[in-house]
Formats: structure tokens, sequence, C-alpha cells
DNA sequence: TTTTGGCACGTTTC
DNA sequence: GAAACGTGCCAAAA
């Protein structure tokens, strides 16, 4: 690109070869092909490498870390926790402005009516309204125990993060509620939650996945955080196949194929192992 | 040859 | 009933 080279002459500590590379081999750059370019160029890898490196400090690079709360300060959430002395405080914040209740006055003008005809169309009004009213409570408090239902299953991920989150369907929560399971997805869809640890959507808890080791699950979520992990930690001269991470998890109890491993890391945003080799 | 990714199928979850 | 997910197979890419 332009706009590269632009940024290019207005330093003047650049490595040789870069100003050559951008014009003429940016596509062989994106593919990783560094033997190749380095034989174009009659060169060994370490300098193309250094003159790569060097290009990539110029762009504004996307960033490989897609992190867990990343933009969360332009939510607001919808409950809050807050943890007050070793004990859960659990606020949930209301959508309308005020709460609804109902206006003393109509039930004095139920008092004070002699008019049979009256009396009974208030007293109808009167048990719809308190049906509403129950309705919009009842709906608080679904959102309530849901939040209470989370903070207990999921304790370990609020002690130790995303390595501690457990595996946990829509089921699991409705069960244990004694509500529908649709009742559970409504009332969870599009809302958020902020705890110690920062906001999270609620659909983030019910990172549903059962990945099957021996004995109980792990959630992918907090597999794909270990994968990442791995991957981070890894010798960037020899960057790990799929495969090997796939032998990696699985030597961490976590049952998980090649391929799965391959999608993950899709999914993370994390370059193939070819694209991840550094030459030295 | 080794490594990766598209497609599709069976299962689970919504 | 539909969407999401994990995985096997196989071809493309390296």
């Amino acid at each position: 690109w332009e706009c590269l080279l632009m940024q290019l002459s207005s330093r003047k500590d650049a490595p040789p070869f870069v100003r050559e590379i951008i014009s003429d081999h940016l596509d062989l750059v994106a593919k990783g092909r560094i033997p190749i370019l380095a034989e174009i160029l009659g060169v060994d890898y370490a300098l193309v490498q250094a003159a790569i490196d060097y290009i990539k400090g110029l762009e504004p690079k996307p960033g490989l870390s897609l992190g867990e709360d990343a933009g969360s300060a332009y939510i607001l959430p919808d409950v809050t926790v807050l943890d007050v002395s070793g004990k859960w405080v659990i606020l949930v914040n209301d959508s309308s402005s005020h709460r609804l209740r109902l206006s003393p006055s109509y039930q004095s003008m139920l008092k004070n009516t002699d008019a049979e005809g009256t009396q009974k169309f208030l007293r109808g009004k009167l048990n719809s309204a308190l049906w509403l009213l129950k309705a919009i409570e009842q709906r608080r408090t679904t959102l309530y125990r849901i939040t209470e239902f989370i903070l207990e299953y999921q304790e370990s991920f609020f002690s130790q993060g995303v390595k501690g989150l457990r595996p946990m369907r829509l089921v699991d929560v409705a069960e244990a509620l004694e509500i529908h399971e649709s009742t559970v997805s409504r009332a969870v869809n599009g809302k958020y939650l902020q705890t110690p640890r920062g906001i999270f959507a609620f659909k983030y808890f019910f990172a549903v996945n059962l990945d099957t080791d021996n004995g109980v699950g792990t959630a992918s979520t907090g597999v794909k955080h270990v994968l990442a992990e791995i991957v981070a930690e890894e010798d960037n001269a020899n960057p790990l196949t799929d495969q090997q991470l796939a032998l990696c998890l699985q030597d961490r109890g976590v049952k998980i194929s090649r391929r799965t491993v391959a999608k993950y890391r899709d999914q993370l945003g994390i370059p193939s192992s070819t694209l991840r080799k550094h030459w030295q």
C-alpha cells in the first residue's frame, strides 16, 4: 500500500529491502512465504524477517487478543453483582426509570363507591393491574434468580477466571430454578452482567459446549482460553501445528480433535502455524 | 509428505 | 424445526 511507503519515507531507520518488499512482495508476506521471498531477494531468512517485523511495526495491527471485556466500557449492564466483604450483592437494574405502582386513589375509589356496576368494573381493572405488576416483578425476579444461580454454579469462574468456567446449558438453569427453558432464554438474551471481573454477556456463562475429559466436562470457552495461552507461550521459531495443539490439550485431559482445534484457532483469530513461524 | 480448511453428517442445544 | 457444534473425510496448499 502507498500509505505504508509514505510512512516509510518519513523514517530513516528502515532496514534494507523494506521498500522493495512493500512495493513488490506484500502478497508473499501475507502468505508467510518467507523462504521464497528470501530466495527472490537473494538474502537469508533473518534479514527478510527483520524487514517484515519492521513493516508490521508500521501498520496499525488488528491485534490478536480478543480481550474478554473489550469494548465493554460502552455497554451498560442489566445486572450488577458486587462483592461486599465476601457476600454477593445482586442489583437488577430497572429498564424503566421508575418502578410501577398502583395509584392509591383507585383503591379508595373502590371503597367509596356504592354503585354495584361501578364496583365490579373497578374490581376488574384492579385485578388486571395487579396481574401486570406481578408479571413485571416476576421478570425482575427471574433475572435475579438466574444471576444467583450463576454466582453459585460458576463460583470457580469468579475465583479463578476463565479456566474455571463450567459448562452450563439453558436446561440446567431452567431445571434448577423450576422454570421453563424458554423463560431462561428470554430473560437472558441480550442482557449483560457486571462483575468484579468485568462486564459479560449473560450468554457468556452459557458457554454451553461440553467437552468431556476424564470425569467432568469443561466449557469450550475455557478450552479456547487455554489454547490461546499455549500458542502465546510456544517457541515462535517452531510454532505448534493443530495436531500438536490437539495433543497438548489432550495431555491436559481435554478430549478434542485436531479439526476442532483448527476451528477454535480460527475463532480466536490465531493464524496457522506456518504463518506464525518467525524465522531467525 | 505434512498441514490446513471446506463440506457434510450426526448430535446437541436453542 | 432450526441453528450451532464437533468431528471425519478428502482435497488444496505448502
